[in-house]
DNA sequence: TATTGTTATACTCTATAACTATA
DNA sequence: TATAGTTATAGAGTATAACAATA
């Protein structure tokens, strides 16, 4: 006898209304960001993710990899589409000639900069009426939800088809 | 002069925390959803619109575009694939002619029951170490937000070029 | 041999505009 | 004329496997 508890339909409710919402939240940013800053959410990752001070000398490919947790062919094709606007730059690693350093062109830092301004905005907007306290709270929760789904495995849960 | 605060770094970086997580949060959740559920973050809220009581004579096509929050041209590329796999069928409305009810097939309520148990763990998995009080403290941030983001318009807010 | 990143391919989703058929 | 859906087209992102260059 364990202490595992049955879900009760209360608690299945409310995971459907979070994971229903964190669909909904997602597609929302993707779309807002597209039309509102002209970048998708993981081009604004990256252009993000290079404009800081610690990057000014590149990322590694691989880093990027890791910290946005795209596959590496899904953000060759990213950095492509970046690349050929000019906003992005890859150099081959000097110690490691395998490994490529990722770059800000300046066009880049410049659109970046642009578009900064608009991030702001757009924050300012979506976490309007939220306290101080709201704000601390959703990042901690999102921390922790972020956790439990990256520990998750990636085995099918889908019951058997009955054999016939 | 006015009570409006300027945003210090602090609240800029939480933001950003924020939503950088929501980005990360969202794609997980599409990755999981296909490859431990079999369908994606989409398909899954079809499904899951249609297999309800209320939805057991057909939801309109309009109601589901309301709902799920994509355009009728992308929900029209959604259910024509869900048709293809023979889990949704449309039917023309009685009273107007020109409306579309959208059903689950039989195949497509048994494939639900089967991905149910699946989400039920995925759910357990997702949320797990989370209180009762966190749960509901993350929908209600998650139903804030969603308000928020949804009032939004869709002016580019980004800075506009320098002339030159 | 193992690792880093790229190429190739196919599919899903998204954005936009123009269209058909009803009303 | 207006509305409900559809078709058409282009682009972005994603999943998978196989590959080249370098270590």
């Amino acid at each position: 006898m364990t202490n595992k508890i049955k879900p009760t339909a209360e608690t299945y409710e409310i995971n459907n209304r979070i994971f229903f919402r964190l669909f909904q939240l997602g597609n929302i940013l993707q779309t807002k960001s597209t039309s509102n800053l002209g970048v998708t959410t993981v081009q604004w990752s990256v252009l993000g993710a290079l404009s800081t001070e610690e990057s000014k000398n590149g990322i590694h490919f691989g880093a990027l990899v890791e910290y946005l947790m795209v596959s590496k062919q899904n953000l060759d094709g990213v950095l492509s589409r970046l690349e050929r606007d000019d906003l992005v730059e890859r150099k081959t690693g000097k110690h490691d000639r395998r490994s490529k350093l990722v770059f800000l062109t300046p066009t880049g830092r410049e659109y970046w900069n642009r578009i900064e301004t608009g991030i702001d905005a757009f924050y300012q907007e979506s976490i309007a009426g939220f306290s101080v306290n709201e704000r601390i709270t959703l990042a901690y929760l999102f921390q922790k939800l972020h956790t439990n789904l990256k520990e998750m495995g990636d085995e099918l849960l889908i019951a058997p088809l009955d054999p016939d």
